[in-house]
DNA sequence: CTGTTATTTCGATTATACTAGAAATATTTA
DNA sequence: TAAATATTTCTAGTATAATCGAAATAACAG
């Protein structure tokens, strides 16, 4: 994962409202829930939760599928894994030289 | 681990300049890396360098301790797992009933 | 004290995000 | 077609964040 995708992932996740969401989908499980079931329990302004769907989607976070006149959105796991590896990847791999750590004179590049 | 406070230290790895800033701490391990070397590595200016610093400190990413001249910067490992662990929790409970899913006559409240 | 290096504060610019009401659109049911 | 429910678009106000140069401060070395 890129670093500029899983910043942007992560800024859309750093929404408190977004944050609420995402982890009622993640309870929710793999079927999902209609966006007025999301916006009843969670008590968000349909506007204002469509904005945040919108954002959710564009990062890969959230999936939809239409049934009837219901929209089921569900999380994707996947993407959420992603984001989490890439926080704590090379978190045992210490691969910075001492040399590199302190100026002693030039890391200047 | 609080939603609020999830979020907001989400939000703060969510910029690009910082999640680099993280990453590049991550690699150096425990022993943290000063400032100044940051600052040349990564190429961010001074000033800009601080504030985002500020910010990750603020939600307790980053730790910081004197010596001599320079201030060294090292990541708390802790704090990132704990975001990570708040991403991932309930992944695996899916404890919504199916009658909470779809309104079909009052999840009003 | 003076000079040198390291880091922070100040200040200003520019851009982007959050929020939500009102109106519009879509989908079904009668 | 009309009414009901579900969701989105439009619009706009308000707030917060990102950036960085210049000047200020801090910590040391001689």
């Amino acid at each position: 994962m890129k670093l500029e995708d899983a910043a942007e992932t992560l800024a859309q996740l750093g929404n408190p409202t977004r944050l609420e969401v995402v982890r009622y989908l993640v309870k929710a499980g793999p079927s999902g829930v209609p966006v007025g079931s999301i916006q009843r329990q969670l008590k968000i302004p349909a506007s204002t939760l469509t904005h945040h769907l919108k954002h959710l989607k564009g990062v890969g976070l959230l999936m939809q599928k239409r049934e009837k006149t219901n929209l089921w959105c569900s999380i994707n796991f996947d993407r959420l894994h992603e984001v989490s590896d890439f926080l704590l990847e090379e978190c045992c791999s210490f691969s910075l030289r001492e040399s590199d750590k302190a100026k002693t004179e030039s890391d200047a590049a």
